[in-house]
DNA sequence: GCCAACGTTGGC
DNA sequence: GCCAACGTTGGC
């Protein structure tokens, strides 16, 4: 079993929103960056677990855990134009994008801050951390996990 | 809202 | 294949 990291701004999707969902499974799509599509579409598989981050927000970090419910198919986002993450360049027969399906787990009893997270010697190669970084998706490892949970 | 850090696009 | 222009992400 492996461990990741999903970020999403929680004004458009947010742990929430996910543990309201029918089922409390949602399919992550519009993720429009190949590293991550790739590990979408290669690497992430069910039962998975994964922290669920809030980006772009008054306090950026940690705010729950889910499961890959499914693992990779084709994101038919990228196929409807009226979809705000519409690529005329991905069809059906060579879809560009993928996406996952994941099911909420829990809400942490509280935010594990992105600025605690920097603080931390031990979790100074983990990608969220690392200056200019960018990805949606990432990976954790155990031992990251693990540190990262033992501080809620 | 600003802006640094990236990723993508497209002319050449 | 280079690289300038442009768009996006996301912390602050």
């Amino acid at each position: 079993m492996k461990y990741w990291l999903m970020k999403s701004e929680p004004d458009t999707f947010s742990i929430t929103d996910l543990a309201q969902r029918p089922g409390q499974i949602e399919p992550w799509d519009g993720v429009r960056n190949y590293q991550a599509r790739n590990m979408m579409r290669d690497d992430m598989q069910v039962g998975d677990l994964v922290f669920f981050y809030h980006s772009n927000c008054a306090e950026p970090g940690i705010v729950g855990i889910m499961a890959v419910a499914k693992a990779g198919y084709p994101d038919g986002s990228a196929f409807d134009p009226d979809d705000k993450h519409f690529d005329p360049k991905s069809n059906l027969e060579q879809p560009r994008w993928f996406r996952v399906d994941v099911q909420y787990v829990r809400t942490l009893s509280r935010t594990i801050t992105l600025h605690e997270l920097k603080l931390k010697p031990e979790l100074a190669d983990l990608a969220l951390v690392r200056r200019g970084n960018r990805l949606s998706i990432m990976p954790v490892s155990a031992a990251q996990w693990q540190f990262i949970l033992a501080l809620e």
